[in-house]
DNA sequence: TTCCTTTTTGAATGTTCGTTCAAGATACTC
DNA sequence: GAGTATCTTGAACGAACATTCAAAAAGGAA
């Protein structure tokens, strides 16, 4: 017996980045074993091939930012106050573009439509479940008192989410911080109101 | 002397619509070849290289999209009315799948981000362009006095198209037709209050 | 230590990519 | 109708790609 010397968690946000910055076509076995550190042998022995390491990378990514939701709100008692800060967070990622911190989901999902039907579905997947947190939220909300009690939380929270694939894209165009920010309170608003 | 035998703007849209199917990485030469049903010597002389393509593909696309939202505007004497008839229209182009509609745009600077300035450069550009039409559409409605002036249309502009972003991603995830009717209407009425 | 199993390594594989090019075809000029 | 300039054709090119594999290395069990 002999285990394997790499961390997995590691090596997984590394191929992660990796798709991020790239794109998954454009991301090249080199690539991934410079950002990686494994030699493509042991690439395919973990991960049978360039596609299995996404589609883990992929499941790493739901793991990470389902543990930085639940920090987000957690943060305080008040869930409006905590979605102000996670919409904030996400004006910040997309501001500091050293990294392009695109989401993995998202850009997954643009560069694969209808190519391949089983990321595409998981991505869906995912993202309907990132969709359905966000409805518990804005449920709670409701108990809270901050939001109206004759809104539907579920149109709530698909309109909150496309709001954040929107200001992903924007952010993309590269604008000035401050209209980034000004939209983000926009959306907020709107959603709250 | 002797005269190019295609038809360059059929060739353009031909090449359009492959990239916005499989991304611009993905379409091969031979996908080009069996879109446009031109030889690769053909393409080399015409358009340079593939990413010569690319870029007068843009080119193409631009002029389309101009024409399209001029046609869209001039329907109707209300402004608010040829806003609310160019979003529905998205939604159609995002329900019928049966060709990934996505927006040649917003596909592409997805999947060049950060890798291709130029490219970025010119997309960012049309998308600024764009923007300022919506302005100035929105500057319109107010003098019709259908936007209250103390609005800013410049801002309403860059939220309005955020949601366009918004809306084309969340149908990439395959959502019922209604649900995307439904987002489309609660931007246009949050934009319009 | 010895043996066995598994991982690591990195060169080699066949394929596909974008690109080139020389030969053939074609339309315009005179 | 001959000459010429340009376009079309499709085979050929090297490069880069994802993937494989056999040899080397190393951990675990005895």
């Amino acid at each position: 017996m002999r285990n394997a010397e790499f961390d997995k968690e590691k090596v997984l946000r590394s191929a992660m980045n990796a798709f991020m910055n790239k794109g998954y076509a454009n991301t090249s076995m080199q690539d991934l074993k410079k950002a990686t550190g494994l030699h493509p042998g042991s690439i395919y022995c973990a991960f049978e091939n360039k596609r299995g390491l996404l589609l883990e990378a992929l499941e790493q990514y739901r793991l990470d930012r389902k543990a930085e939701f639940e920090q987000f709100f957690s943060a305080t008692e008040r869930t409006t106050v905590n979605l102000k800060s996670y919409l904030n967070n996400v004006v910040v990622e997309c501001i500091s573009c050293d990294n392009t911190q695109a989401c993995l989901l998202t850009k997954a999902l643009n560069e694969t439509a209808e190519q391949d039907v089983e990321i595409q579905q998981i991505i869906s997947n995912n993202l309907s479940m990132l969709q359905q947190a966000f409805a518990e939220k804005f449920e709670q909300a409701k108990e809270e008192k901050d939001i109206s009690v004759d809104k539907d939380s579920e149109h709530l929270a698909r309109y909150f989410l496309m709001g954040i694939y929107g200001l992903r894209t924007f952010a993309q165009t590269h604008p000035k911080p401050e209209v980034l920010s000004e939209l983000a309170e926009q959306l907020y608003q709107d959603v709250l109101r």
